[in-house]
RNA sequence: GCCGCUAUAGCUCAGUUGGUAGAGCAACGCAUUCGUAACGCGUAGGUCGCCAGUUCAAGUCUGGCUAGCGGCUCCA
C-alpha cells in the first residue's frame, strides 16, 4: 500500500501502482469525468500512469494550468495524427502546448500548407477525435527510439533523441501516430470536442535562423463547443482594442508609405497626449533629482567605435551619413548612452557628485527587420524616456530602489496591474561572454534581487538573459490579445564606463570607475502609448486624454453660448471643443460617446438663460445640470486629485 | 530578412466562371433649429496599392515590386 496525500492534507491509502484516474474515481465519478491530469510529488502525470510510491497528490481539471496543458498537448498530437494522414511523408519537429492553445512545427516536404487548408485539417482532427483513441505512454531505449524514428525518416525527431539521456525517453501513441514525447497527456482523444486552427506561420527549426524553416500550425481546442465560441468572441473583442485601429480612429498617429515604413508620425491629438505623458514623468524625475539634457540626433562614427556598438551593429544599422568633408561618417543615434557618457566626461567628477542622473527624451533610430515592424510597438524611429545614472558600485542597490519607485508610480498611475517583472542574470556556466569583474556582477545581481525582495515585487529570474554588459530588470505588459511587450527597463552597465574611461575622484584621492544604470520607465513613448491604448481601449484618464470636454448645443441658436462656455473652460485649462454641427442632440450624443471624450455638456435654452450646462459622463449618461463655473471647478478638482497621487 | 496571407471611395466591406466598378457610414449641399446614443432628401467621391505580362477584353489570371496582417528570427 502507498500513502496518497491530498492538497487539503488528508491521506488515503491505495494499492501500489494505482493511477490518477482510479484515485479520482474513488472520490467521485463526476470528478473522474472532469479530471484531465494529476500531479504526483510536483510532477504532472498522465491519469493512467501508475503511482508506485507515497505521494503528495493533486488532480488537475480544465481550470488548472496543468490540466489545460495536457489537453492542448494531446491536441497537438491529434493535429500531427491528422497531418500524417493528409500529408504522407510529412516530418515532425516539436508540438507543445502554449499559453493559449498549441502548435506543431512540421516539414511537409514538397507540399505547402496554407491557411485555406486548415478547415480540412480541422475536419480530419474532429474525425480522429471521434474515434476516442487511447493515448498510450511507453518507455523506450535510446537505440530503439533512434531506430524507430530513423526508419520513418524523421530526421528532426532523431536529432532530438540523440540529445536525450537513455532511460528517460518515452513515446505516446494514439491510433496510427506515435510521437517522441515527455508528456503528460490525456488518456484518450475523446474530450477534444471543439477545434480551431488559427494560423500557419514559418518557424525556424530550433529557433535558429540558419536552420531550415518549418511550417508552424497554431490551434486551440476546447472540451465544449460553447467554450470555443466564447473564445472566438473574446478574440474579436480584443481586436477592437488594437492600438493601430484606435490610433487611427482617434487620430493619434499615422504612418506614410512615402515617409517610410516603421516611421510613425504623431498627429496633433497624439502629440498632446504624449507631451502630457512626458510632463508627468518630468515632474516625477525632478523630484528624484534627475537633470534633463538634450543631445543631437546623430553622432560621429567614432562615438560608436568607442562605445563598441559600431563593431557589433554597424552593418545592421541605418547606414552612415557621409559628409562632404572627406571620410566623415555620422550615424543616426540608435541609443542615447554614448552621448550621455560624453556629458559625464565634460567635467572632472568627484564622488560627491554621484549619483549623477542624466535624463533625456531621446529620439533614436534603429533599423529593425522589416518583418518585425508592428504598429507603434515596434518601429524604426522612437523616443526613449531615457536616463543614465552614474554611481558608485555600492550605490547600485539604492539607485535601483529609486528607479523602481518611479516605475511603480508610472504603472499605478496608468492602472497597469497585470505586469510581469523579469530579472535577467548571467548564464550560470558560460561566464566568459560577459564583460566586467565577477565581483561587480555578483554585487549588482544581488542588488537587483534584494531590491525586488525589499519592494515585494515578485520577479521571475532568468539566467543567461542578461546583456553582455550587465544584469537587468524588465517590466512586461500584455497587449489586448496577450502578446507581451517590454515597457520599463533598468539595466546595470559595466561596459560603457570602461570604454569611455569614465572616472570620478574618490574620498581616498584615487580615481575610480563609476557604474552606469540605464533606465526607461515607459520604455519608449511609442510602445507605452500603444499598450496604454489597448489597456484603456482609448478611454484615457481625464488628466491625460487629448479632449476632456465636448460641448453640444441643442441647436445652432446656442452655438454662441457654447463658445462662451468653451472659452471659460479653456481659460481654466480645460481642453474643450464644441460640436456645432447642424445635427439633432441625440445624434451628437451618440457620435461623441463613440469619440471617447469623458464629458459632454449639453446646452440649450434653459442652460443659456441660467449660465448652466447639462453634464453627461461618457459611458454613464446624464449627471444633471450645474453652473458652468461649478463644472469647471469639479473637473479641475478631479484632475488635481489624480495628479496629487503621483 | 524568412514562411503564409491581404491590398477596391476618408472608414467598413460587396464585386459571381475575365465583359472596363457598387453598398453603408463619413464628407458636401438643401431642408430642419431639434432636449440626452443614428431625422429626411440630394450631390460629389475610385488610374480597383504600383509596374509588367497573358487576352479581343484584367478589379478578377500570371510575375515582380511596395505597404500591411499573423508568426519565426532579431531587438543596443
Amino acid at each position: 500500500m502507498i500513502k496518497i496525500t491530498f492538497p487539503d492534507g488528508s491521506v488515503r491509502e491505495y494499492n501500489e501502482g494505482v493511477n490518477g484516474l482510479q484515485i479520482a474515481e474513488s472520490i467521485s465519478s463526476r470528478l473522474a469525468q472532469e479530471v484531465l491530469a494529476c500531479g504526483v510529488n510536483g510532477e504532472t502525470y498522465d491519469l493512467g500512469r501508475p503511482i508506485n510510491e507515497d505521494a503528495n497528490f493533486v488532480l488537475y481539471k480544465w481550470d488548472d494550468e496543468a490540466g489545460k496543458h495536457a489537453f492542448w498537448h494531446t491536441s497537438a498530437h491529434l493535429l500531427a495524427e491528422a497531418l500524417q494522414e493528409l500529408y504522407p511523408g510529412i516530418q515532425f519537429g516539436i508540438g507543445p502546448a502554449i499559453e493559449n492553445g498549441f502548435y506543431y512545427d512540421v516539414d511537409p516536404g514538397e507540399a505547402v500548407i496554407k491557411e485555406s487548408d486548415l478547415p480540412a485539417i480541422e475536419a480530419k482532427m474532429l474525425e480522429l477525435a471521434a474515434k476516442k483513441e487511447n493515448v498510450v505512454r511507453k518507455s523506450i531505449a535510446k537505440t530503439d527510439a533512434l531506430k524507430m524514428f530513423g526508419d520513418r525518416g524523421e530526421t528532426y525527431k532523431c536529432e532530438l533523441i540523440s540529445e536525450l539521456e537513455d532511460g528517460h525517453i518515452t513515446t505516446y501513441t494514439q491510433g496510427a501516430f506515435t510521437d517522441l514525447c515527455r508528456g503528460p497527456h490525456l488518456m484518450t482523444t475523446a474530450p477534444i470536442k471543439a477545434i480551431k486552427l488559427t494560423s500557419v506561420a514559418g518557424a525556424y527549426w530550433r529557433g535558429h535562423e540558419d536552420r531550415k524553416m518549418l511550417t508552424r500550425i497554431y490551434g486551440i481546442t476546447f472540451p465544449k463547443k460553447k467554450m470555443l465560441d466564447e473564445y472566438l468572441v473574446l478574440l474579436e473583442e480584443a481586436k477592437k482594442r488594437d492600438h493601430r485601429k484606435i490610433g487611427k480612429e482617434m487620430q493619434l498617429f499615422m504612418f506614410s508609405e512615402t515617409v517610410g515604413k516603421g516611421l510613425p508620425m504623431w498627429l496633433p491629438k497624439g502629440t498632446a497626449l504624449r507631451l502630457r505623458l512626458q510632463e508627468f514623468l518630468r515632474r516625477i524625475q525632478t523630484r528624484y533629482d534627475y537633470q534633463e539634457v538634450i543631445t543631437p540626433p546623430i553622432g560621429n562614427k567614432f562615438l560608436y567605435v568607442t562605445s563598441g556598438h559600431y563593431a557589433k551593429y554597424g552593418k545592421d544599422a541605418f547606414q552612415p551619413i557621409h559628409t562632404p568633408e572627406e571620410g566623415e561618417e555620422y550615424f543616426l543615434k540608435p541609443m542615447n548612452c554614448p552621448h550621455h557618457c560624453e556629458i559625464y566626461k565634460n567635467f572632472p567628477r568627484s564622488y560627491k557628485d554621484l549619483p549623477l542622473r542624466i535624463a533625456e527624451f531621446g529620439t533614436v533610430c534603429r533599423y529593425e527587420q522589416s518583418g518585425e515592424l508592428h504598429g507603434l510597438t515596434r518601429v524604426r524611429s522612437f523616443t526613449q524616456d531615457d536616463a543614465h545614472i552614474f554611481c558608485r558600485p555600492e550605490q547600485v542597490k539604492d539607485e535601483f530602489l529609486r528607479v523602481m519607485d518611479i516605475i511603480s508610480i508610472v504603472f499605478s498611475s496608468m492602472d497597469f496591474q497585470n505586469f510581469e517583472a523579469q530579472i535577467s542574470l548571467r548564464d550560470k556556466v558560460n561566464r566568459e561572454k560577459y564583460i566586467g569583474s565577477d565581483d561587480n556582477w555578483e554585487k549588482a545581481e544581488q542588488a537587483i534581487i534584494e531590491a525586488c525582495a525589499e519592494k515585494g515585487l515578485p520577479a521571475k529570474i532568468e539566467y543567461g538573459e542578461a546583456a553582455f554588459y550587465g544584469p537587468k530588470l524588465d517590466f512586461m505588459v500584455k497587449d489586448a490579445i496577450g502578446r507581451r511587450w517590454q515597457l520599463g527597463t533598468i539595466q546595470v552597465d559595466y561596459n560603457l564606463p570602461e570604454r569611455f574611461e569614465l572616472e570620478y575622484m574618490g574620498s581616498d584621492n584615487q580615481k575610480h570607475r563609476p557604474v552606469m544604470i540605464h533606465r526607461a520607465p515607459f520604455g519608449s513613448m511609442e510602445r507605452f502609448v500603444a499598450v496604454l491604448i489597448e489597456h484603456t481601449a482609448g478611454k484615457f484618464p481625464l488628466w491625460l486624454t487629448p479632449e476632456q470636454v465636448v460641448i453640444l448645443p441643442i441647436s445652432e441658436k446656442f452655438n454662441e453660448y457654447a463658445e462662451q462656455v468653451k472659452m471659460y473652460l479653456k481659460i481654466h485649462e480645460i481642453r474643450a471643443i464644441v460640436d456645432d454641427r447642424n445635427e439633432k442632440i441625440g445624434r451628437k450624443i451618440r457620435d461623441n460617446e463613440m469619440r471617447r471624450i469623458p464629458y459632454m455638456l449639453i446646452v440649450g435654452e434653459k442652460e443659456a438663460e441660467n449660465g448652466e450646462v447639462s453634464v453627461r459622463r461618457q459611458g454613464e449618461g446624464d449627471k444633471g445640470t450645474m453652473k458652468f463655473e461649478e463644472f469647471a471647478k469639479i473637473l479641475n478638482e478631479e484632475v488635481q486629485n489624480m495628479i496629487n497621487k503621483w
